[in-house]
DNA sequence: AGACTAACCTGAAAGC
DNA sequence: TGCTTTCAGGTTAGTC
């Protein structure tokens, strides 16, 4: 689910269900290494706090508080941040200011095992969730003026990325152009499904060296990244591997893809050519050898 | 520094 | 049917 589009989608969501609330009581499970904060430092650090802003970089969110303070939040592979009462699918998979059906709001998932964090309000209104099956998600509470090492060595957000940025982190790269969009370092927010996509768009091969790239190629791709990130943002992310929802309409990113896990499919711009598979930096790729060069 | 690998976890799907 | 293997939208620590 959480690349940069799919983290922006979530932070619009729950800017709402944050920002102005004060939050009476911090719900946890044990200690594991999705606490980058302990819990009961952060039940410490939270209970009584007010949110004023919530702010992303890259794959990261970031919620100001109150007393200065800021809380860094990542989604990792399976992370879902939500309100209580509504369920995380439907608020990917719709665009902006869709209603919920009642029975859509039934199907919310309730805390559960993997519900590592919720936050109730003294409001008394919906609570906040955040579930992750795998744990690969993170939680930190950053003292006032205090930064983060995660946050630090990110580069600039990929929906400003240029030409220019690609042209100089590429020149000495030997290793797959592929890799250098999913190095945060470089730019921060691209991850498997939007580097395919994006290299698609420009006609790249994932697998071709970085340094092998032209400036005009550069150019390229640095247009296709923002444009495939803005669309599937508009479109409300992907929520590929969820389940179809049982009205049938889904919206979503995912049926606008041209190459992520489309394998053995026929290419949708050059009609000839068969989607590829192929394992780069450890990380399944996907592209048309007939048109990707 | 850059490039690879393994590891962190859980669950669904495919393979036998 | 049931057991085993493979795979998954991410990041980091360790090695060469």
């Amino acid at each position: 689910m959480p690349e940069l589009p799919e983290v922006e989608v979530t932070r619009r969501q729950v800017v709402p269900l944050l920002v102005g609330r004060r939050i009476a009581a911090v719900h946890t499970t044990r200690p594991s290494y999705f606490f980058v904060t302990p819990p009961a430092t952060l039940k410490r650090r939270l209970t009584g706090r007010v949110t004023t802003a919530v702010a992303r970089h890259g794959k990261y969110l970031l919620a100001a508080l109150d007393d200065g303070a800021r809380v860094l939040l990542h989604l990792g592979m399976t992370g879902q941040l939500y309100g209580s009462g509504v369920s995380s699918v439907r608020l990917l998979s719709s665009t902006a200011g869709a209603t919920l059906s009642p029975e859509e709001q039934e199907s919310a998932p309730g805390p559960d095992r993997h519900t590592h964090l919720r936050l109730a309000f003294d409001d008394g209104g919906r609570d906040l969730l955040f579930r992750d099956t795998r744990k690969f998600g993170k939680v930190a509470w950053l003292a006032p003026g205090a930064s983060d090492p995660r946050l630090d060595k990110l580069g600039p957000d990929a929906l400003g990325v240029d030409g220019a940025l690609l042209w100089t982190a590429s020149r000495r790269r030997t290793a797959p152009v592929k890799t250098l969009l999913l190095d945060q370092g470089v730019l921060a927010g691209v991850g498997n499904i939007y580097a395919d996509e994006a290299l698609f768009g420009a006609h790249v091969r994932p697998t071709r060296s970085a340094r092998r790239l032209t400036r005009a190629e550069c150019d390229l791709v640095a247009v296709e990244i923002r444009r495939v990130l803005l669309r599937s943002i508009e479109t409300g992310g992907s929520s590929i591997s969820d389940y179809v929802r049982p009205d049938g309409s889904d919206g979503g990113y995912q049926d606008e893809r041209q190459a992520y896990a489309r394998t053995g499919e026929r290419c949708l711009r050059c009609a000839e050519g068969v989607i590829a598979r192929r394992v780069i930096g450890g990380r399944s790729s996907h592209y048309c050898p007939r048109c990707q060069h």
